[in-house]
DNA sequence: TCTGGGGTCCTAGGACCC
DNA sequence: TCTGGGGTCCTAGGACCC
């Protein structure tokens, strides 16, 4: 059997553990720029928030409803969500992290075990030690605990937040109940085409002919319908390193000049090269891309990406800087509002496995020094040892005018109690 | 005026190899 | 008129996830 573990609401949720005095009451968490809605409790979803709602075209409806708002705050979340998780491995030796506030676990073994009331300690410990609220949904495949953890979340009284697809009876009851485009997996443009098929709940999907749905959905969909038939399929995954990583945004204005998307390619590049390290891969290629601003069609338009194959993999800051604002000078064009830039890099090689080229090669140099940047700046904080290509003045640009204090990774943001 | 930021996997077709 | 049989690698595009 499976579990599937997610958090509700969670990054409202997170919040509200800090200010206990919103419980009940409607929260919403902004993405960055404090730009769309990316997370709402139930009574923001009450109130008709949709997800990725635009902040500034529903600040009449806040203000109206009285809506807790709340900038993003990932050193909270990231560090709330490893606290969840630890309790949460404790139920079984096999747990795979799906995503920040997600997680599958594996009972092997547990033939004799009351699942239901394992879930209802894991609901209740959680809740007790972090309080952070979950649910929890139990079946025999991990498409099948998806849709448990769904009934689970969707009727929190009726089933003590824990539900179990334990019976064939209660799988095909579940499968009814379940509209297609909530399948997981399953996304708006294969479900626009099973409406269109009068194919309109998960059941109605498990019964399609196989031989079709591997036409319509590759062995991906195939996969999934019979996870969702009650044939394990889908195996727990081992934690793999990323085989890209980026790093990108959204400007608080239009920019113009050459001069200062440089510094930002130059960020960008050095974050990635941080991460890359962090992982202990080298990266081969590199993409830099500037956009306009698509929502502003009175503006002239220009938005461009390059390709970068490096002569060498690299994951110092300073070789990536480089080839980065060496790339963007190709792109940049004059004249142009740009709103978004990026910097993705890919093709990785293991960084102690790097095939040494007759012509070039990076720096050996470069290594003992970013090593000491990487262990200075983990020691004082973020970025306190940069590039003379970034800014060095500017700490954080982003707009972020409700952000919530750090309060579990920041000593001096830690909460304080009024006795 | 103001609209996020990350990722993964699969397939088909072209270029190439022996 | 007749024209083999296997492979691999790479890329772009499309779909999906949180």
């Amino acid at each position: 059997m499976f579990a599937l573990v997610d958090c509700n609401n969670f990054y409202a949720s997170c919040e509200r553990v800090f200010r206990p005095g919103l419980t009940g009451k409607p929260v919403v968490v902004l993405s960055n720029n404090d730009g769309c809605v990316i997370a709402r409790s139930n009574e923001a979803k009450a109130l008709g928030i949709p997800m990725g709602a635009p902040a500034f075209k529903y600040e009449k409806l806040f203000r109206k409803h009285n809506v807790h708002v709340f900038s993003a705050n990932f050193a909270l979340y990231g560090d709330m969500s490893s606290r969840v998780m630890s309790i949460a491995g404790e139920f079984s030796p096999e747990m795979e992290i799906y995503s920040i506030d997600e997680a599958f676990l594996k009972f092997t073994g547990f033939e004799n075990f009351d699942l239901q009331a394992v879930g209802t300690r894991m609901h209740e410990r959680v809740g007790k030690w972090t309080g952070i609220p979950i649910s929890v949904g139990i079946a025999p495949t991990k498409a099948l605990a998806k849709v448990a953890n769904r009934i689970a979340k969707k009727f929190p009284g009726r089933t003590g937040n824990v539900y179990l697809i334990d019976s064939e009876e209660k799988r095909v009851k579940a499968l009814r109940w379940l509209p297609v485009e909530d399948v997981w997996g399953i996304g708006r443009q294969h479900s626009a085409r099973l409406r269109s098929m009068n194919i309109n709940t998960a059941f109605d999907f498990t019964r399609i002919d196989d031989k079709r749905v591997r036409r319509m959905m590759s062995v991906v969909g195939l996969r999934l319908k019979h996870d969702l038939q009650g044939i394990p399929t889908l195996g727990l995954e081992e934690v793999q390193p990323r085989k890209s990583i980026a790093t990108t945004r959204t400007f608080e204005r239009n920019y113009t000049l050459l001069s200062e998307l440089k510094e930002r390619i130059a960020t960008f590049a050095v974050s990635c090269a941080e991460k890359l390290r962090s992982q202990g891969s080298c990266c081969n290629t590199l993409i830099v891309f500037v956009y306009g601003n698509r929502h502003r069609p009175d503006l002239p338009q220009y938005g461009r990406n390059i390709v970068v194959k490096l002569p060498f993999p690299t994951n110092s800051g300073i070789e990536l800087v480089k080839f980065a604002n060496r790339a963007l000078e190709k792109i940049f064009r004059e004249g142009y509002y740009y709103k978004k830039a990026g910097v993705i890099t890919m093709d990785f090689t293991p960084e102690d496995n790097i095939q040494l080229n007759i012509f070039a090669n990076g720096n050996p140099r470069h290594i003992p020094l970013m090593k000491a940047v990487d262990r200075i700046n983990g020691l004082l904080g973020q970025q306190k040892v940069k590039l003379a290509a970034q800014d060095l003045k500017r700490v954080w640009k982003m707009k972020q005018e409700k952000l919530s204090p750090r309060y579990t990774t920041n000593i001096n943001e830690i909460i304080t109690v009024h006795t």
